[in-house]
DNA sequence: TTTTATTGTGTAGAATGTACGTATTACCGA
DNA sequence: TCGGTAATACGTACATTCTACACAATAAAA
């Protein structure tokens, strides 16, 4: 939504377009050289940030709304994206605390009021998908209502609005879970790769260390990663070799329930 | 929903007491004696079986929502209970396939039509959450509308109503995928089980065998049970020891990412 | 040519996992 | 009362994996 024209149309037709008391809220993980962010926008005339989120189209599949919402802020598809839990359970999400105030502010922008009976003022589950990205490569499309945006470290997420900090919580919990049985590393890491690189990448995900060695025996003995004859250049240092991930290997551990167990 | 007046009540006013759009399914793993099932219900009507579900009230929390509905179901409350998933994508959970006419013959009982435009023929995403009980413990309800329900064997489930097939087999991977992280054990053996059950339930629930000796070894090792001084007395064997769990080296060995790779 | 920062490997010892065999117990039936 | 049977208890040897650690190689800049 960036026009006027465009955000009228949702909050006086919205709901026949989307299903009402379900949303979709999205923990946009952004990795790069030993950072971990997450997306956070601040919708005009809030204090707090959020998380950026959307609606389920009536005629859409979950999914496919989850990718589309996605593809909305960051212009990137096919991305590594997952569905890790349904929020309904804080005082948020049972209207107990309301958002319709909050709302209005935000819609006050193109000069619409958001009433107590309005359909964005009723109590809206959210489901949440996260998703993993390479912050470089993304061109954050910064919507209409969102005054601005931003990459935050995970260690330092703020207060959010609503529920967010719990949903930001339990997103990064099931990352760390989920990347011992995930090809997690498809997605942040080129074709081609060094091995500093997806060492990196690991510890900043899990957030802690391991050893060089021990960590490449293991991706090699596992044969999730293969090393290839081709070095890279890197400044004023040995240049180290490339590796690329096995898939059909990496599949088969999966199936197997190989732990990585870093 | 016991009485054909509830039944009329809910299939009129409903939309005013629950939340539309979304509803609850859950599979309630029933085990015992080296049995894993299933709990399926028959609805009026219907050639083919489903899984126990329920609508969300809209003053109430997900969590309890989905607690009330198992203990409407099983008479049990205080259960291990774990949401896994939001199934929005098949063809049933777009409206692609109509229900409408699957849901009129179940309402025939009590001479009710439910028409197209009626809030149950909308579309429904529905959240999957699994329970594990004693089926042996278990009085099932059988509310007015399902004619049978029955304990299926996991490995020979037929085919489902709905995306129900889709729902078990998702919930069957997590229940197995959580089984080395979460205590499952306490709801399903009494406080004080022999080495032998604790054994047969961990082989059950995980499709596959373990020897007997090192899987004492390893609980004893990582402290998730204690050998007490008592023994039972079985038919004309040997007495089993008996033991108990350590509920808090338990909590420490799952903070500590601790693995029980069986 | 030396320095610096970075990458590339190998090895020994500890800890865990795996595969087994044998002793013990409780009852039954001869 | 004394084997037979079927279940439980528990230990040991070997293989595998994990863990900790140190030194050599390389690219460029000083």
């Amino acid at each position: 939504m960036n026009t006027r024209q465009e955000v009228l149309d949702f909050v006086h037709h919205g709901h026949e377009r989307y299903l009402p008391h379900l949303s979709i809220d999205c923990v946009i993980f952004g990795y790069h050289a030993h950072q971990l962010k997450i997306l956070l926008i601040r919708h005009h005339g809030h204090d707090n940030w959020s998380l950026p989120g959307g609606y389920i189209a009536r005629d859409e599949a979950l999914t496919e709304a989850a990718h589309r919402i996605l593809a909305e802020k960051t212009q990137l598809s096919n991305l590594f994206l997952q569905q890790f839990y349904v929020f309904g359970d804080s005082a948020t999400r049972m209207n107990k605390i309301k958002t319709q105030e909050t709302h209005n502010t935000t819609y006050s922008k193109v000069g619409v009021a958001i009433g107590e009976n309005h359909w964005l003022s009723e109590r809206t589950l959210s489901i949440g998908y996260y998703a993993l990205v390479d912050y470089l490569n993304v061109v954050v499309n910064p919507e209409l209502l969102v005054d601005e945006y931003c990459w935050q470290e995970v260690s330092e997420i703020p207060t959010l609005d609503y529920d967010h900090n719990e949903i930001v919580q339990k997103a990064l919990m099931t990352l760390r879970a989920q990347i011992y049985q995930q090809p997690i590393g498809y997605n942040l890491l080129a074709d081609k790769f060094t091995l500093p690189e997806i060492h990196a990448l690991y510890e900043t995900i899990l957030g802690r260390q391991f050893d060089r060695r021990n960590f490449r025996k293991k991706l090699l003995t596992l044969g999730l990663i293969r090393q290839l004859d081709e070095q890279r250049k890197i400044g004023p240092h040995r240049s180290p070799y490339l590796y690329e991930f096995d898939r059909e290997n990496y599949q088969k551990a999966l199936e197997d329930g190989a732990v990585l167990a870093l």
